[in-house]
DNA sequence: CCATTGATGTCCGAAAACGGCGAGTCAGGC
DNA sequence: GCCTGACTCGCCGTTTTCGGACATCAATGG
């Protein structure tokens, strides 16, 4: 069940790691896909081309890859379980250029025990890069994972360490 | 899942079989509820009251419970499956004062064995009155069943028999 | 005359399967 | 001894699957 009687809007964006489609509606931005990635609800029929939130979105994703952007000041609205809510809010705390394991997460949102349920909801993440889902990897230092394919979730990893250890030349 | 980006009207009218709760979005009428049976997607934040569709709705309900009208010239919006808005359509040329079976709907959409699946359809209307449900009962003529409960279902059967036999008494 | 049965689409609840995990165990290799 | 990797098992929210129940009715067999 989709939540509101909003006009939805979308817009597409080229990144280092392929083409991201961003969809917003009035409330804030709400899903942002890897091209490659077939996602089951592309393309709903009533889309609206662009918005001015989309043009703040595609600004700051392009700081971010630049390296010149940390965090990101965007109205969000993912849609989700609380459960899923609760894990994706979760993901908004962990600094810039920092990993933790599935299972301190897990621990942050007071649900010690939900260590494969935090993986399931971080699998669903419908806001990568603005929720860092990224930046949580297995407990032995494993990626495990990433909707947008593991090397996505290695450049990106590799990015933010070089620009957090202020190594400009990686 | 609901369907359209748009804005979702609602008003509240009297009606001798006791309150009607109307509901629209832009493109027509798509919700109907007796007051008492406590509907499960009752207030939707973010629903606005009223608007003109409405207006039109409610005075041709009001000149339909005073006998002075015979069917609807309303735009329709009924939110279902491919089967239920067959049914739902199906439902719709039924004249005023005839009842039929829910075997007889299940012929007239060429699908004579969805005798049950008609009943439940039926049951799942939601446009009663306007899309006359109550005008289909068993096939022995009982009247099965009601949402807005059975003796509704008799005062609108008795009140189109009387209007269509011309007696002005009851 | 009554009870039984089969056909149909949808909803609802229960139950099972399934993950972007992780701690523990155990066998091998050095 | 110490490390590694393969394996097992428990954990928990979500998704999928499945089995009934329905606003029925005609046919059948006792």
């Amino acid at each position: 069940m989709t939540n509101g009687p909003d006009t939805i809007y979308y817009d597409e964006i080229d990144s280092p790691v392929g083409t991201l489609r961003l969809v917003a509606d009035g409330r804030g931005l709400r899903e942002i896909w890897f091209e490659r990635e077939r996602h089951p609800k592309q393309a709903y029929p009533g889309w609206v081309r662009a918005a001015a939130l989309l043009k703040f979105a595609r600004a700051q994703l392009e700081e971010y890859f630049a390296g010149e952007r940390q965090h990101f000041e965007l109205p969000l609205h993912p849609i989700g379980t609380p459960f899923q809510l609760e894990v994706w809010h979760e993901l908004g705390r962990i600094p810039y250029g920092v990993t933790i394991s599935y299972g301190e997460l897990a621990r942050r949102i007071d649900k010690p025990l939900a260590v494969r349920a935090v993986g399931a909801a971080n699998g669903r993440n419908p806001l990568p890069i603005v929720l860092p889902c990224h930046r949580v990897i297995g407990a032995n230092g494993s990626l495990t994972g990433f909707g947008g394919g593991l090397p996505t979730k290695r450049y990106l990893l590799d990015l933010e360490d070089r620009i957090a250890r202020g190594d400009l030349f990686g």
